[in-house]
DNA sequence: TTATTTCATGACACCGGTGTCCAAAATGGA
DNA sequence: TCCATTTTGGACACCGGTGTCATGAAATAA
């Protein structure tokens, strides 16, 4: 029955007891010191706060969690293949959960599987998560969403769009962005454009499509169906899909493909073929990728502020939580920029 | 006092004591079950196995988390800047994880900052972590893992090489990856080699240095010190270290760019410069990153399987507490594979 | 001054598991 | 048949917090 205190540590490891003891209070009014309880007297609450200080103590998150039946981690859900985005993502929730006691779980889920819904619903429930991230495509499905309401988890859906469920995203206008892009082009003379659409299934791929053609619209230029091919968001694909493009007679004088890796895939091809770009092709790309700057030439593109809406998920699911005094409101909305690198250019005189 | 049943959500959460209840014995017997305790009867265990399946009942992980002092979360510590790695890393890791009862957290901490080691103390004690992994060049860091030691926590050191602490590395073989890179090309028949060395103080960029110098020394090829440029890992430095080299003259007739960042920092300066890659420069550069193959011509480059590093790790971590009877005994050392893209041809005639 | 209300604090049970220790049952030997 | 020894299972405390409710003190009203 000898305490075990040089065991293998030497760190003592204080409990709430332990300081109730030394303040001479109940542990019961150490809790309510920790969790900001207001019905609690000046004095005691200075004199407990000291002591906190002084020792170091900070409660522990195991016995926090089985108490109030919910944990202090945030998971992040994603099935998608875009590890720069990923990343960004992690990076910008990793931000905002700095200094707080919240953790982040990673958990990636394989997408197409029937089992996801499971998968996704015995993590939640069984670490008892105080909330989750949902990268896209993931974060389109509705049944998803209303399985972790049910489940009674907080979250945060990453997307290209406001959906339905507004409360709960955190959007950027790629629409919008790509009608700028693509004004970009037809402002330097372009009138044969070629579009590399992403997957079917993606709204970001539905999204970028549209503003694609909501530009060319405005400028009063048809859309023939040949001037669009599919790609599947990878580089490779982007490849075999600009070569039914760059095989048009006449050829398209600028390419816009729905993100970075097609890009690359474009220029890749165009190079197979020994076609100049800028002189005889603009490429445009989507996500501001690294690969756009090592690549030649650098490739004008469309950055979408993928940390910062990071953060904000990460800000908009703890907000309620740490939330004192001022309502945590973090811009739900981001808009993107063109970044004009070397790729484009007037197209050459016909 | 009532229970609260279908409060928000529809699971009923079943608790130990639950199945104890419908197995007809206490809730000791049942964790001696899920405990695999070797002293209980076989009909016993059958029937309260059979109801565990039954109900798919699974043990809260907070309680046991409190009751054991232990989570059941491995941390992934690291301070590099290499998302590719990282990403790649935790793809492994979490491959290994994958069906366990095992979560990963992810830690990036804040190299240089000298509170990084309360940081990670605070972050393995509060948690009671089961496990770390920790990344490169953090891993090199011997008073972290002295640290971690004391802590009691389980931790893998991923390297470039086996350290002195050789129970705790899962590493490559950097040094002999780079010498038969460089043999590769001297075989092709090139003399002046040049290098573009990685940061001061990274372990990774010593061995690779080393492999180098090994491969030269083989050969019987003095080294001038002027072919030797120091880079910090990034494509902007790959730029500017290759300069010095590209200024020499003789130039060198192949560079040896100690990761794929910096050797797109050399492909894109030698086109600045109008040289010919790889008529007239050959390039091999070092983590077979997706760049290699954005870029034109795709880069030859040395391939480290990053992936099964990460599994190999999360295995050896998490081996001792799943070992049912066979002993997990993964390989600690891996290596390498030059992978031959078109950065590389013969030297020009002289 | 006394009755009533408000406020601050503590005692105690509880969250859902695990460790310790002991009792009952089963086994074996005399 | 009885006692000693080994299994097998349960009672109970404990991990370190939080929720509920009761209690005593202080403040207000009568």
């Amino acid at each position: 029955m000898a305490k075990q205190k040089q065991d293998d540590g030497q760190a003592p490891k204080l409990t709430i007891n332990d300081i109730a003891r030394m303040a001479g209070v109940s542990k019961k009014t150490v809790s309510r010191v920790i969790n900001r309880s207001p019905l609690l007297n000046r004095e005691t609450r200075d004199k407990v706060e000291a002591i906190i200080q002084e020792t170091g103590y900070v409660p522990n998150p195991q016995a926090r969690a089985l108490a109030l039946g919910r944990n202090f981690l945030i998971g992040l859900i994603y099935d998608n293949p875009n590890v720069q985005m990923i990343l960004s993502m992690q990076k910008g929730i990793l931000e905002a959960l700095h200094g707080t006691e919240f953790e982040l779980v990673i958990r990636p889920v394989d997408r197409g599987s029937n089992l996801v819904m499971d998968d996704i619903r015995g993590f939640v429930t069984r670490q008892r998560l105080f909330g989750v991230v949902i990268l896209p495509p993931m974060s389109e499905n509705d049944a998803l969403a209303r399985m972790l309401d049910e489940e009674g988890c907080r979250y945060v859906r990453m997307g290209s769009a406001v959906l339905d469920d507004a409360e709960h995203m955190v959007a950027s206008n790629d629409r919008e962005a790509v009608a700028d892009a693509v004004r970009h082009l037809i402002a330097q003379g372009h009138r044969r454009i070629g579009l590399i659409a992403g997957p079917h299934g993606f709204r970001s791929a539905q999204e970028r499509r549209e503003g694609f053609e909501l530009a060319l619209t405005e400028a009063g230029i048809s859309l023939p169906r040949s001037l669009i091919a599919d790609g599947q968001y990878t580089f490779e694909s982007g490849i075999s899909a600009s070569e039914s493009l760059l095989d048009l007679s006449p050829r398209p004088t600028a390419i816009f493909a729905s993100n970075d890796e097609m890009a690359a895939g474009v220029l890749y091809a165009a190079r197979l073929r020994g076609i100049a770009v800028p002189e005889e092709l603009s490429i445009i790309g989507f996500d501001d990728t690294p690969v756009t700057t090592r690549v030649w030439p650098p490739l004008t593109t469309v950055r979408w502020p993928i940390v910062a809406m990071g953060r904000a998920a990460a800000l908009k699911l703890i907000g309620t939580a740490i939330g004192e005094g001022a309502e945590v409101n973090e811009p739900s909305m981001f808009s993107s920029t063109l970044i004009r690198r070397a790729s484009v250019a007037p197209p050459p005189a016909s």
